[in-house]
DNA sequence: CAGCCTTTGAAGAAA
DNA sequence: TTTCTTCAAAGGCTG
């Protein structure tokens, strides 16, 4: 809260661009931030890495630096003004527009500013399929993209829609980004997950019928953020919802999904959008809207569109998605036995770390040369862990709401139901690692306490590697998140998060991408090392205030974690740790 | 070609 | 009640 005077003064030029910011440490965690020096340093520097392929670590360093740009513009920006300003209201408001400026570049930059209506509420669009649906083809953007709609404008032709795109707005239009994205960045920091989107379908077409309202210039004017928009995405009148299928359509021309097996459980139900409320509907639509949608009007393209998608790789479904279940039921044996395994096998909505990660994972891969998920999962790990607690809380909050939402669509379905459907080798490995890391633990007992060891990792506490430092912090507050709040106060996600780092870094530093990464990080954290003292006094990260202000009221009712979060700074002894981890290795 | 790797979080099962 | 296990996404890599 002192900060809190600080943090007004940096809110100001944070306005600006976190990059200003400019405030004492915030210049400086930008920079030393994020392993950015360090990375790069790193690369001149020998690493572990030793024998590992030249090319790896040039890509490591590549994906390094790339990361640490971004995680210039958010984590600096994010954490220079949490801990700045620990009080959340403001930090909502600017991040966001971080974010905006990220995803902007990518793209076009100028052009979406998107207006901010609050009162379009965004569709979020699944992917092609449903989420949930195992059969769910992958988009290819693979993401789900959140649309801004405005009820009303039904009407519009899909095709035309889409060529008319250019006429009217100039902000939508250029094709290279995709209509979709842009409105969030203004408004939902959560936008970004639309991100991918594009690639696929890409341009879509801002609708035309969005570009009217889109003002370049309306654009232009930041929306007052409120905690409150959050809501905007979600609620859908029902009756909204019923008319949403049009827009979706052009997009979602892919969503086969119609095609996808409904799940027998979720479409039969009788329909949640209806009883939903209105968050509830938004999301409904959002993500399994294509079912529910399709019904849609005959007016839309969408439903008319065959999209090549439809042909999902694996599902060969027959169509009978719109006729719902009597089909199924008219259908062959065999099929319906296909079928059947298929649909029945409902996904498990997406964890808070999920969806940033497929928000965030395009980002990273363009930026980098580096296309291993596992290697691409660490340095997501690592950003998320970076963002501030209110940026976290938007996708705990996000996430919370899928759960509900699949919760309705499939009140039998529990995760139970998956199991088994992965084969497992890796447990024993995680078994023998997880003896093998309690043993590790044993030894080290004493050491540090259990709780702040997983911060461990590789890193100091400083920045550079702000996912192991913040990750204390994330680890600490994340109970304090919304999720915590939501669902399990937040032991779980603390006790998990700890364990599974230690677990992951002990496991197989010996991959190419780990090693890597350590190395990386014990470059940057001795790069950083001087940085470090200044850092010393402000960890950033670690002070790291819970999101409150973003955080959905209900969700606030329990703040009384946050305290954890000064305790973050504790993790020092992390530095010393990293060691450990590293002997783990060797004793493993 | 199936599974691994890697991340965090949620949920279920087991103790 | 606590701890452990599994699965969710993703895509290159491995056997």
């Amino acid at each position: 809260m002192p900060q809190l005077g600080g943090g007004r003064g940096g809110g100001a030029g944070g306005g600006g661009g976190g990059s200003g910011a400019g405030a004492t440490s915030g210049g400086d965690d930008l920079g030393a931030n994020d392993e950015l020096i360090p990375f790069q340093d790193e690369g001149g520097e020998e690493q572990e890495p030793s024998s590992d392929s030249a090319s790896a670590q040039r890509d490591l360093d590549e994906v390094k630096s790339s990361l640490v740009n971004e995680s210039e513009n958010q984590s600096s920006s994010s954490d220079s003004e949490a801990e700045r300003r620990p009080q959340p209201a403001r930090d909502a408001f600017q991040k966001p527009r971080d974010y905006f400026a990220e995803v902007r570049r990518p793209q076009d930059g100028a052009f979406f500013k998107g207006p901010a209506y609050p009162g379009y509420p965004f569709l979020m669009i699944p992917d092609l399929s449903s989420p949930y649906l195992s059969n769910g083809p992958l988009s290819p953007g693979g993401a789900r993209t959140y649309l801004q709609m405005k009820w009303p404008l039904l009407d519009v032709p899909s095709s035309a829609t889409v060529k008319d795109t250019r006429s009217p707005s100039p902000a939508h239009l250029s094709n290279k980004v995709p209509v979709l994205q842009h409105p969030h960045h203004l408004q939902h920091p959560l936008t970004p997950l639309i991100t991918y989107s594009n690639d696929h379908f890409s341009p879509a077409s801002p609708p035309t019928h969005l570009s009217p309202e889109i003002d370049p210039k309306t654009a232009g004017i930041p929306r007052p953020p409120h905690p409150s928009e959050l809501s905007p995405y979600y609620p859908l009148s029902p009756g909204a919802v019923g008319q949403i299928p049009h827009p979706l359509g052009w997009l979602v021309p892919q969503q086969g999904q119609p095609m996808y097996s409904l799940p027998p459980g979720g479409f039969r139900h009788p329909y949640p959008a209806l009883a939903m409320n209105a968050s509830m509907s938004s999301l409904v639509s959002s993500r399994f809207s294509p079912h529910m949608v399709a019904p849609a009007h005959p007016g839309l393209p969408t439903s008319g569109i065959p999209h090549p998608a439809i042909v999902s790789p694996i599902v060969k479904q027959e169509p009978a998605p719109p006729s719902l279940s009597p089909a199924v039921s008219a259908k062959s044996p065999v099929t319906v036995k296909k079928e059947e395994e298929k649909k029945p096998h409902v996904k498990k909505p997406l964890n808070a770390f999920m969806l940033y990660m497929k928000e965030m994972r395009a980002k990273v891969v363009a930026e980098c040369t580096l296309k291993e998920s596992a290697a691409i999962n660490q340095i997501l790990g690592r950003k998320w862990h970076n963002l501030s607690r209110e940026e976290q809380a938007k996708y705990y909050e996000l996430a919370r709401k899928e759960r509900q939402l699949h919760a309705q669509l499939y009140p039998t379905w529990s995760a139970r139901d998956n199991y088994g459907k992965k084969k497992k080798r890796k447990r024993e490995k995680q078994l023998s690692q997880t003896q093998s890391q309690q043993q590790i633990q044993e030894a080290e007992g004493a050491l540090v306490s259990k709780s702040k060891k997983p911060c461990i990792q590789y890193l100091p506490p400083e920045k550079p590697c702000d996912s192991p430092a913040s990750s204390h912090g994330s680890t600490l507050d994340s109970p304090a998140t919304p999720s915590a709040a939501l669902a399990s106060p937040a032991a779980p996600a603390a006790t998990h998060s700890e364990q599974a780092q230690p677990l992951s870094l002990t496991t197989k530093p010996e991959t190419r991408a780990q090693l890597a990464l350590h190395s990386a990080a014990f470059l940057s954290a001795k790069a950083t090392a001087s940085n470090s003292s200044q850092m010393g006094s402000q960890p950033p990260l670690l002070s790291r205030p819970l999101p409150l202000g973003s955080m959905p009221t209900a969700l606030l009712t329990s703040p009384p974690s946050f305290p954890a979060t000064l305790h973050a700074h504790q993790t020092l002894p992390v530095l010393q740790a990293q060691p450990l981890s590293l002997v783990t290795k060797s004793a493993h």
